[in-house]
RNA sequence: GGGGAGGUGGCCGAGUGGACAAAGGCAGCAGACUGUAAAUCUGCCGGCGAAAGCCUUCGGAGGUUCGAAUCCUUCCCUCCCCA
């Protein structure tokens, strides 16, 4: 255990986070451990569903990573039997239940991408069903009984579905109240999501008082926006950068975020001092702050020399608009009709019809050996290897046999 | 149990027999401009086709009609009000 001073714990574990419920009772919770030496646990759960950590997970998993350092324990949840409830957070209700074989795969998938940020030997991995299956009616009816239709419906999620108009199951009710459950089971001293978790991880504190505990602490942490700079950061919105995204891939995605929000990430995300950040807002080029982001963060998942190499690809593609040497290069063999537009299709990953392509060819988005080429009837020039720019971010070599 | 309103392209949303591949917005893509971006401007934005045009799409299945997102039947789903 540490012998860092609660208040000083306290100091660290703020940094970052949206709001904590409350201060005072993690400050007597750090107090309490340090004198019995017993490390808090800390609770954070997940989806069982097929794991892309991204940036957004990493703002609460860093967070998580920081109470390890302090000693304490991190109990990773993965909710394997919540998920067949759905969150009532997002949009779509039910999810297509998964087999037991697929949510082992995806525990495994999250150990080798969690374990990039978090501490193996200070991480407790749990699944809920192994308390939730055995759950019977009458367990679940006191939990029920636990909370009202018109405390549920100040949720700001349900209270707005409920206001336009939308579907809310029962079953949905019931979530909050499971989670809080699974606090109970793990005898969470904290628990860490999203500020949009804020009603279900204080509706935990009722289960736990109810299962005469004491309450755990809430940490919220702030939801990240997305590459498009307003929706969250998911998945399913495509507007991620996942932790496992290839380096030059994670260097050009933060690049192409805006100014604006790159100083977010650099709260959120940079383990740089507080003070330094403030400093490189005043005084350093946006550009070079954002180059010196994305580097941070190659290098988190990927090491220094994939950062550096990253930066050095990034330059070349898009500050000296030059054609990266290790692009994806692809064989095809010569046919004597082969058009720009073929070309396009075969050698592209992102083009996906016909009339994608010629599109893409007539707005001037295709670049064979740097010439700009138009017309998608055009024929291939009789070259050995071809150098072709698709689009802003696709380059490929093509090869002839 | 009774009454009413709905389900439209990735999303939101207009459209109530032909001019509908379906207004408008958002998102996306490309170009210009840049600092890579943002903002702005321009263009594109179901598939096939050089084009004319053809094919698939307005919850599902049938039907009426020369012609249906629009009318009818039936099924599925959602919401509201009354009890």
């Amino acid at each position: 255990m540490t012998k860092i001073s609660p208040e000083k714990q306290l100091e660290i574990i703020k940094r970052g986070t949206a709001e904590i419920i409350s201060e005072e009772e993690l400050l007597l919770k750090l107090k309490k451990s340090l004198e019995t030496n017993k490390p808090l646990r800390i609770k954070a759960g997940f989806d069982p569903t097929a794991p892309d950590l991204h940036l957004g997970h990493c703002v609460l998993i860093k967070k998580l990573r920081d109470f390890q350092d302090l000693g304490h324990t991190v109990v990773f949840l993965i909710g394997d039997f919540t998920a067949m409830i759905g969150d009532p957070s997002g949009k779509t209700e039910t999810r297509p239940p998964l087999t037991k074989e697929e949510v082992a795969q995806n525990g495994k998938t999250y150990e080798r991408q969690v374990f990039k940020i978090l501490r193996e030997d200070k991480t407790e991995v749990v699944f809920n069903s192994i308390w939730l299956e055995k759950m019977n009616a009458q367990e679940i009816l006191e939990l029920a009984s636990l909370e009202n239709v018109a405390r549920m419906l100040e949720r700001d999620d349900f209270h707005k579905r409920y206001t336009s108009g939308a579907a809310i199951t029962l079953r949905e009710f019931l979530y909050p109240l499971i989670q809080g459950y699974d606090s109970a089971n793990i005898r969470a001293d904290v628990e860490f999501g999203g500020t949009d978790q804020k009603f279900n991880i204080l509706l935990g504190r009722d289960v736990q008082r109810y299962f005469k505990q004491e309450p755990q602490v809430a940490i919220l942490v702030p939801i990240l926006e997305g590459l498009d700079g307003v929706q969250k950061m998911s998945k399913s919105l495509g507007n991620y950068i996942a932790i496992e995204d290839t380096p030059d891939e994670i260097y050009g995605k933060v690049m192409s975020i805006s100014d604006r929000l790159m100083w977010k990430y650099y709260e959120l995300l940079s383990k740089r001092p507080q003070e330094e950040i403030g400093k490189m807002r005043v005084e350093w080029h946006p550009m070079d702050a954002k180059k010196a982001l994305s580097s941070e963060l190659v290098s988190w998942f990927h090491g220094n020399e994939s950062a550096a190499q990253a930066q050095r690809d990034f330059e070349i593609k898009f500050s000296d608009r030059q054609f990266p040497e290790d692009a994806k290069e692809i064989t095809l063999v010569r046919t004597n009709g082969t058009t720009i537009l073929d070309l396009v299709l075969l050698s592209s990953d992102r083009v996906k019809s016909r009339g994608e392509a010629k599109r893409l060819i007539e707005q001037g988005g295709v670049i064979v050996d740097g010439q700009k080429i138009a017309d998608p009837k055009a024929l291939l020039p009789y070259k050995e290897l071809l150098k072709v720019k698709i689009g802003k971010r696709e380059f490929v070599k093509v090869r002839f046999s």
